[in-house]
DNA sequence: CTCGTTTGGTTAACGGCGTTAAGCCATGTG
DNA sequence: CACATGGCTTAACGCCGTTAACCAAACGAG
């Protein structure tokens, strides 16, 4: 007896069709637009359709994050193929910048808005945590751990999660600004992102590293 | 006649009965709790009658974020007597954290949220653009330039924007960060916000400062 | 003094939001 | 055939920001 299946099958195609017209809404038209009436109307159905198939808003959203994060992590894996952890690490922080450029109203959806409760947590598809393949901040741990452990980094930077974190949060700071502000800003002349990402990137690991490791992209200019 | 001027004083009271009430909200229950009917309720009024002397939602979280910005700077600027524009700076990023973990409220209202339109924009008591004593990054901005006058800084570092936008960009990742994820984020191991700052402050000082003005904190621990 | 205007406030209402309750109806099952 | 299930609908609740219409008290002008 297929039909169970395919009636399976039915529902969770139409479960897609709500996320994918909720994505298509806050990619478009940003965080706000993305309401339960529109998402519905998009796909034709009732606003209350959306709760046979999702518990409630945060519930639709968490699914999305969950897959974006995991896009976001595939993103970043680009790079795991450079050998040298420090070069890595430079190369991480180009791909993020490109990422928050080409997506930022998925960056914003990721790292901006209020968490909805936890972005991992038993999700059907969610990002394995501590999967660097899917975990994006496990991936970033990992590259410090590797050059930690390859004896690039000053003796006064061991804790790991602070580095990463400082890493992390200085690009962040950055993409942060930029979104919130927008491109032109009366208040403040904001020097191009991926500029000023650069300069953060070369200025951090330049004081991570050993004067012997600093890698070879410091001398820029 | 002092009855034309007694009547402007009460409506300047009841104006400003509506923003205390405002703040009270967003920093006691949050930026979501802040509504026009909460407000108005809160300081028994109708909710209509608020948009007697505010045009809209927006007039009126814009006039909260311009005296937040004032008292952001003046806390900034307890720091301006230190001489040395490197050690400045370095205090700088203290006390930029210490705000942000005293008012965290205040903070999201003030840099995560949606910026209504232009913050300083002619508004009544608006802080005055590029007045360091009234607009934070003007004093961030004049620091660095100093710094950079008096030779502290390598001679690749000569965009004095970029070089503050970094500055501020990794504080502001790492604050941002926190705020977002909660203090006890399953996914992460956030570590203390105050100890990263330290550590991003005088990485990037390290880096964009000669070797022999990198300043005196640097060899912590 | 009185009449019209201004002003700070009210209530009612509109459209939109997330969400719940109740019901409808095609389908699959005994 | 009767019955249960499940995907979906409409109606409704209580919020939200905002507008419209109105009202009473205070004011200025004749």
């Amino acid at each position: 007896m297929g039909i169970k299946e395919r009636r399976e099958r039915e529902k969770q195609a139409t479960r897609q069709r709500i996320l994918d017209a909720a994505r298509e809404l806050y990619v478009q038209e940003g965080y706000e637009a993305m309401t339960m009436r529109r998402v519905a109307e998009k796909i034709e159905y009732s606003a209350t359709a959306i709760y046979v198939h999702f518990k409630d808003k945060a519930a639709l959203i968490q699914e999305l994050c969950a897959h974006d994060f995991l896009r976001f992590a595939e993103v970043l894996n680009k790079v795991a193929k450079v050998k040298d952890p420090v070069e890595r690490l430079r190369k991480m922080g180009r791909a993020y910048i490109d990422f928050a450029q080409e997506y930022p109203t998925t960056y914003r959806l990721l790292f901006m808005e209020r968490r909805p409760a936890e972005v991992g947590a038993t999700s059907a598809e969610g990002p394995e945590q501590g999967n660097p393949e899917q975990d994006a901040y496990a991936f970033l741990r990992h590259a410090v751990q590797e050059a930690k452990d390859a004896d690039c980094f000053k003796p006064e930077h061991q804790d790991v999660d602070m580095v990463s974190q400082a890493l992390w949060g200085g690009l962040h700071g950055l993409v942060a600004l930029h979104l919130v502000m927008g491109p032109e800003d009366k208040w403040i002349d904001m020097r191009p992102l991926m500029r000023t990402a650069v300069l953060m990137t070369d200025l951090l690991l330049e004081g991570l590293c050993k004067p012997s490791k600093a890698g070879g992209a410091t001398r820029a200019r």
